[in-house]
DNA sequence: GCCGTTTTCGGCCCGACTGTTTTCAGTCG
């Protein structure tokens, strides 16, 4: 039984519960479906090395729940949930991915109409019968319609780095309304979430309405599902939802702490307020009825005695812990990066030259990049041999003479075969700066078989960096199936390098194994596997991404001058010292 | 049902908007 599968059991039960009306326990059972998904380790794992008591650690989890989770796992069902469902055998997850339909509404389309799925619903809202029920009118029945609709069409959450440019230009634009002081983009693309559901937009002006009214009348707006006086929801053309809420300059720190979430770490905040007798919302931090912070964010986490916590890492995930410590990271900066190192060309499937690749980081304020075409087992992408890679080392030789301000270095985006040999040979891999290795075939090798295929091409002397690490690419493939943990014990031995690829569809690695590799004091490149000169400004959401891990400049490799930045790689860490030039020392890396 | 450097019992985040209402329930974030 998968993790996420258990969940799903616990938030149904939430649902079936929240539908009688019982107090508190839903949001127990939510919190636990939560937690459960978050959860790296397999839950019957964790069972079978510890027991009921290791299952009361997981945060959530107490011994009822505990029991439970044991009653799944040793039987494949829950004798609790079976009964719930019993009496009311609905499509939860179906039913409640619909806007507008919660729990209280299932209830009474499935005991007035007897409705257990979306099919139902859908046949039922056509035909009129949903009007006249309790709480339902014709204005419902239509947006149930609607709501069904964008579900089929896989409406839900959109990649970070694919809307940012629309979400951004609508942010500009309000910000050029004459009635608006101040506009912000809030919520989980404040946070660098790398998918996003939909769009926060925060702002200040004396005259609420008329910045509602040019908010809707946006061109890209299709459909405005509410507007209000300070508060309107509206649907993109694209699909995604953009909610706008207005507040007076006073509560803006509030308003805008609120609205960037996540929920989790807002509901810890309120709750330190509560502890402290204070009173938090989105107009402010009060004590009675009289206001002690709010107009910003810095005012607010201090007058809750923290220290200012970065947005990328509110995910109430230790970063409140470790604001009432000083225990805080200092997260790796956004202009931190000096180099970029996997970067394709014209000589394989990129679409842009050495030269134009070059000047391109040179314009973005980069000081080095590294070339890294593939090799020849990528056939489709006209891969590089032994031959054709000499000479492009050649080329850039020749490049670097007359290019000034930025340094190429040479470099190669290595195969790592099915047996976890490398597909060009050691003599020619010696001769690069930069090695890149990467899986790109046989994605779905049982875990331990990858697992060792990685681990022997990062005991490769010549192998420096672990490029895409888990090979995901978002919305379209699952990671590898690897064991995370064993590539991170490997890198450490190995002095091998994990990159963050920074593409927005790839961000591979994702924030949870950017926190491990920190954790083990594994060393990080963040670079942009470019493919054009439009890509190499991705390298933002690869920084977001390192953020999200609480990952530092120290951690980042390519955050340091080009000598340190070489000095940190394998093969020039050990045959420098060899050679006496460098005192190599990994624990000093 | 969970949780605890104020608690093993008594708390559990808070408000806007809509649609259905005749003062509010449900959903959402």
């Amino acid at each position: 039984m998968l993790n996420t599968e258990l969940a799903q059991i616990f938030r149904e039960i939430g649902l079936y519960l929240d539908m009688q009306g019982v107090e508190f326990k839903p949001r127990a059972y939510e919190k636990v479906a939560l937690a459960l998904e978050a959860l790296e380790e397999p839950v019957s794992e964790i069972y079978n090395r510890g027991g009921l008591k290791a299952l009361c650690e997981i945060p959530g989890v107490g011994k009822a729940i505990a029991e439970k989770i044991e009653e799944i796992i040793k039987t494949g069902k829950l004798t609790y949930h079976e009964e719930l469902r019993t009496g009311m055998p609905v499509d939860l997850r179906g039913l409640t991915a619909i806007e507008g339909v919660g729990p209280k509404i299932i209830k009474i389309l499935y005991e007035k109409l007897g409705i257990k799925e979306v099919a139902d619903l859908e046949r039922a809202a056509r035909e009129g019968k949903i009007r006249g029920l309790p709480h339902l009118g014709e204005k419902m029945e239509q947006k149930i319609l609607k709501g069904i609709e964008f579900v089929k069409q896989g409406g839900g959450r959109f990649l970070l780095g694919s809307i940012l440019p629309l979400i951004t230009e609508i942010e500009a634009r309000l910000r050029g309304l004459p009635e608006v002081s101040r506009v912000i983009v809030a919520g989980s693309i404040r946070r660098r979430k790398e998918t996003v559901g939909d769009a926060d937009i925060l702002a200040v002006s004396p005259k609420p309405e008329k910045v509602m009214a040019g908010f809707v009348s946006m061109p890209e707006v299709m459909h405005v599902h509410g507007q209000g006086k300070t508060k309107a929801m509206v649907k993109l053309k694209i699909g995604m939802d953009v909610d706008l809420r207005v507040v007076g300059a006073e509560s803006f720190g509030a308003a805008l702490n609120y609205f960037t979430g996540s929920k989790d770490h807002n509901v810890a905040l309120r709750r330190i307020a509560q502890e402290r007798g204070l009173k938090l919302n989105e107009y402010g931090l009060f004590r009675g009825n009289k206001s002690i912070a709010g107009e910003t964010e810095e005012d607010l986490y201090k007058a809750l005695g923290l220290a200012f916590i970065p947005p990328e890492i509110r995910e109430n995930q230790g970063e409140i812990e470790a604001a009432t410590t000083g225990k805080l990271p200092d997260l790796i900066g956004y202009k931190d990066l000096r180099g970029d190192v996997q970067i394709q060309t014209t000589w394989t499937d990129g679409s842009n030259s050495i030269e134009e690749m070059a000047n391109e980081a040179k314009r973005l304020g980069l000081e080095y990049i590294a070339i890294t075409d593939h090799t020849k087992s990528l056939a489709m992408t006209g891969g590089s041999d032994e031959k054709k890679l000499l000479k492009q080392m050649a080329e850039i030789d020749k490049i670097n003479r007359s290019l000034k301000g930025i340094t190429v270095l040479k470099g190669a985006e290595v195969n790592i075969n099915k047996d976890g040999t490398l597909d060009i040979q050691d003599e020619v891999l010696s001769k690069l700066d930069v090695v890149g290795i990467a899986v790109h075939s046989q994605f779905n090798l049982p875990r331990r078989e990858m697992t060792e295929r990685i681990i022997k091409a990062m005991r490769n002397p010549h192998a420096d960096i672990l490029f895409h690490p888990t090979g995901r690419i978002i919305q379209r493939r699952g990671p590898c199936d690897l064991d995370f943990d064993a590539i991170l014990k490997a890198a450490k031995e190995t002095g091998t390098v994990l990159e963050i690829d920074a593409y927005p569809d790839r961000l591979d690695l994702k924030d949870e194994h950017v926190r491990k590799a920190v954790q083990a004091g594994v060393k990080l490149v963040i670079d942009s596997d470019a493919h054009s000169v439009n890509h190499v400004r991705f390298l933002e959401f690869g920084i977001a991404q390192a953020r999200r891990g609480w990952a530092g400049k120290n951690d980042v490799i390519n955050s340091r001058p080009l000598k340190e930045f070489l000095r940190c790689l394998k093969q020039h860490a050990s045959s420098q010292a060899k050679k006496g030039k460098v005192n190599y020392d990994k624990s000093t890396l």
